[in-house]
DNA sequence: TCAATCCGTATC
DNA sequence: ATACGGATTGAC
């Protein structure tokens, strides 16, 4: 084709210019707004390297639209693309000719400067961009939500809450008062067993709205978000707070984020989808059962809703407070640092509270009782079981799910085997042989287990197969129960049942259980991830809450070796001194939290490539890489593998820094071979 | 010597 | 993605 072919609409004699000539004249006649012409806009683009503002024109006539934090359409390299107004400024430092602001797509200023800034923050730590943070932070657009008028909002001050359910926890009442009074005290809380947790945040909560402040309190679950506003609404009626979660529909999920973006309701709760909610005058960010996986993103980059929201805590200057019946290694740090203080039942209240718990071997009543050793229960819980149910009391069974990863152990002692080298966990291949480290991929010949010096290894047994009907025979009479994933029950009466659950759908009994049985533990315990004991006891925790006091019959019988530090912190009810152990051990190993690690996962040429593009800080461990699982690999896929990088905590920006600098020479590069960065990747397997 | 085309790179 | 600039190539 030439340009003098007459067919072509082309009268212009310089083509070359003609893709430019609409923006060229539009520079002619628009005008700039008057004041602050220069809009900083974060575009929404997944590219790394172009991962910072670029600066627009305000055409005049959208100079009052384009508020900060406000939805807008820029024309960027060829394409026109989303993006939102970080800020107005006067003078950009650009030298070459900027573009003008294609639209305002709505004026409504979704993305608070406080909110903007944590995601930067957030993309930083995770080295991830702000694009992706911003797609977790600010839902999609519902136009007939922003359009449509708002719930009333109810007038008057909000009266503080009533300390009294605080009154076992001696440093309780301070913090509550504490955050009425406008100051950011940080609390890592252990709630005591029969205490009921949601009315605990519910409480802190009020008190900071009490204040004049906003408060945001993020928890695992859709079960949990509803037990926690039902306990506001108790506190602050019907209009002070709402509920984000992602399982909302769109409509419901953005109508009730503009709400707050508005700055109608001082208080905002919410699975992790709420994390980022913007909130007015944000005076305390608050989460419930920080261990909880569910607290993980599982969108690029991957963020864990606690590390956000102490982010959030330490930007904002906002009170914190951690709250859990179990410890996290993560929050043990934060003590330890003395970043956060504890606040813990008195010894006295807590013996006053929590059941009596006993660990029993795995020894069946074969004879007497067929029925009990089909169900695989041991004599004490059978005997606990009976109590409770001759007192009209209901029995809470805990079993884990089936499908954990299987794991080499000890055949001796039953330890869990560690790779001399690194520490990993060790697996046997599929086609057999020796042990592979599953981190650093090192063959662990002539295995020694270093809690008892045996030589001989097994694997581990799965989450035994329990059916309700089994457990059914052995309290004959008894009304079953179960809770789990198809079918979660909330709440059972006070009257002689079996309720068969899962860890996290245990149902609350209406005056507690009389028994509760933990068992299976070795298929929590033997679990491939590091977590598996602090996992485990935070399960065996949340049930054994639900227990009445031991003065009142309550019975734990958690069927385990009693030697073992998890078994042992449960039955002294000791969440805190097994965080303590747990820190210490991490530390002595090289575990996270006690050090940063980042994963790396893609085909071996691309990790390579990555890493050659990366400047890593001094001393960063590189374990591996060694091949990694999928689930459905195609056959023509080159096989995945899998990087970890391991560097101490104070290097832990620097890594992240490191990486994303990698990445964006990438992305620059069009490399299309991708790498997963994963910081604080919640699977160390 | 000029213009059409290719390739690498930046994207306000 | 796509538009631009500089390099490259090919025809006169």
């Amino acid at each position: 084709m030439s340009a003098e072919d007459p067919t072509l609409p082309l009268p212009d004699p310089a083509p070359r210019r003609a893709p430019r000539g609409r923006s060229r004249r539009a520079t002619r006649t628009v005008e700039p707004a008057q004041r602050l012409p220069v809009a900083r806009v974060a575009v929404d683009v997944g590219l790394a390297h172009l991962d910072r503002p670029f600066d627009y024109l305000v055409p005049a006539r959208l100079d009052a639209e384009a508020v900060p934090g406000c939805r807008v359409r820029v024309r960027f390299g060829g394409a026109l693309v989303d993006g939102y107004l970080l800020e107005r400024v006067e003078h950009s430092d650009f030298t070459g000719r900027l573009g003008f602001l294609d639209r305002v797509t709505s004026a409504e200023p979704v993305l608070a400067a406080e909110v903007a800034e944590l995601a930067r923050a957030v993309a930083d730590r995770y080295a991830g961009s702000l694009a992706d943070v911003l797609r977790l932070a600010v839902p999609p657009r519902h136009a007939r939500a922003e359009r449509a008028a708002d719930d009333p909002v109810p007038a008057g001050p909000v009266p503080p809450p009533d300390p009294d359910g605080w009154r076992p926890y001696p440093a309780g009442a301070a913090y509550l008062r504490a955050l009425v009074d406008g100051r950011a005290p940080r609390a890592v809380f252990t709630a005591m067993p029969g205490d009921d947790w949601a009315d605990r945040l519910a409480d802190a909560l009020t008190a900071v709205a009490a204040g004049g402040r906003g408060g945001l309190a993020v928890v695992p679950d859709a079960r949990d978000l509803d037990r926690l506003d039902a306990a506001l609404t108790v506190r602050l009626g019907a209009h002070r707070h709402v509920a984000i979660a992602a399982s909302l529909g769109p409509e419901q999920r953005y109508r009730r984020f503009l709400r707050a973006a508005r700055g109608r309701v001082p208080v905002v709760i919410g699975t992790r989808a709420a994390m980022f909610a913007p909130v007015p005058r944000l005076g305390l960010v608050a989460i419930w059962d920080d261990g909880d996986d569910l607290h993980a993103d599982d969108h690029a980059p991957y963020p864990h809703a606690r590390e956000v929201l102490l982010t959030r805590a330490q930007q904002a200057g906002a009170a914190a407070l951690l709250a859990g019946y179990a410890r996290s290694a993560e929050a043990q740090l934060l003590l330890a640092t003395g970043w956060a203080k504890p606040i813990v039942a008195d010894r006295a209240a807590l013996r006053a509270s929590a059941p009596r718990v006993v660990a029993t071997g795995d020894e069946y009543q074969l004879a007497r009782d067929p029925a009990a050793a089909a169900a695989r229960l041991p004599g004490v819980a059978v005997r606990a079981a009976r109590d409770a149910l001759a007192a009209d009391a209901p029995v809470l069974v805990q079993v884990p799910r089936r499908g954990y990863l299987p794991v080499v152990v000890c055949q001796r002692c039953r330890a869990r085997t560690r790779c001399p080298r690194c520490a990993g966990p060790l697996a046997v291949p599929a086609a057999g042989g020796f042990p592979v480290c599953r981190w650093c991929g090192h063959t662990a010949g002539g295995y020694r287990c270093p809690e008892c010096g045996g030589r001989e290894l097994r694997a581990a047994v799965i989450g035994a197969r329990r059916t309700a009907e089994e457990l059914g025979r052995a309290f004959p009479g008894a009304v079953v129960r179960t809770s789990g994933r198809d079918g979660v029950l909330d709440r059972v009466p006070a009257e002689a049942s079996v309720v068969v659950s899962t860890p996290g759908a245990e149902p609350v009994a209406d005056g507690g259980y009389g028994a509760v049985l933990l068992l299976d533990s070795w298929a929590l315990l033997t679990r491939a991830d590091l977590r598996a004991a602090e996992e485990t006891l935070r399960r065996w925790l949340a049930a054994a809450v639900l227990a009445r006091p031991g003065a009142a019959g309550g019975r734990v019988v958690v069927v385990a070796d009693a030697s073992v530090p998890v078994v042992q912190a449960l039955v002294r009810f000791d969440p805190g001194g097994f965080a303590e152990r747990e820190l210490a051990d991490r530390r002595a190993l090289g575990f996270p939290p006690a050090v940063r690690m980042a994963s790396l996962t893609g085909t071996a040429p691309a990790i390579a490539e990555l890493l050659a593009a990366a400047t890593l800080p001094d001393g960063t461990d590189e374990l591996g890489p060694v091949p990694v699982a999928t689930p459905r690999a195609a056959p023509d896929d080159p096989e995945r593998q899998r990087l970890l990088l391991r560097v101490p905590r104070a290097q832990g920006p620097a890594l992240a820094t490191a990486l994303r600098a990698a990445t964006a020479v990438r992305s620059a590069r069009k490399d299309a071979d991708p790498v997963r960065v994963q910081v604080d990747p919640l699977e160390l397997l």
